[in-house]
DNA sequence: AACACATATGAATTATTGTTCATATGTTCT
DNA sequence: AGAACATATGAACAATAATTCATATGTGTT
């Protein structure tokens, strides 16, 4: 085990297992892949949009109903449809004036699932 | 397929499908749970913290050496452990002086790879 | 007991983000 | 073309949260 104490730029505090922090520095995704991760999670870390998300595993919806659904406004809902879409969690499609909207892929149903699970352990 | 229309409180615009609503309202899980799993994706949505969880699923580490391994404060650091634990993702351990985290059970790795198997379909 | 060190924490600041309000776009129907 | 309706969007406001700074706590060492 290594003991070695080197000083960082912008830590205050020094590094106490160097081996270790080299080790992990190695095997760490780019820190933009990390960004794009966190910048994903951060999509479901919303209740409304959660909430959505968890609607449309059920059916696919057009924008007022899941507004009806949520009691919320039209607009809101629209912005994070928005959202939801940009991350592609969500895709659409138009049937005259309405527009439906419907989960994307599996991923977003697994990871719910996982979250879920997580939950009720607690 | 029903096409009633029903004005709703809050909603600016009408219900059009009330069935698959009212069919949905049903499967919905209580607004509570919902609210909870948002507050859990919350936790993952940072690029911080998820760096954190993505440092320690290789190797159990101390305060000083996550904030030296990220290049940030270990305060900063020491508030997003506390982030991170009380959302039971890290628990921690003594051992004089030094505080060892690690992951506090799979769900995060399992989260963590459907959310990196999402973006790499992008 | 005094000191050094690893970590934690409270308050302040800055940055980010969700919702609202007003309005724009695009489609259907007459 | 104009009216009605479903949805989208930009700007403003309000709420939330990440980081910093200063300092406190807890442990080991001399």
């Amino acid at each position: 085990m290594s003991n070695k104490r080197v000083f960082s730029d912008r830590c205050d505090c020094e590094v106490i297992h160097e081996e270790v922090v080299n080790k992990v520095r190695e095997k760490m995704p780019k820190e933009e892949t990390l960004y794009d991760l966190a910048e994903l999670f951060k999509v479901f870390g919303d209740s409304t949009r959660i909430r959505i998300l968890w609607a449309l595993d059920e059916s696919e919806m057009c924008v007022c109903d899941i507004a009806s659904l949520l009691n919320m406004t039209q607009s809101a809902i629209s912005h994070q449809l928005r959202v939801l879409k940009q991350a592609k969690l969500v895709k659409n499609r138009r049937e005259g004036k309405v527009i439906y909207y419907s989960l994307d892929d599996d991923h977003v149903r697994l990871i719910c699932d996982q979250g879920m699970a997580h939950i009720k352990e607690g």
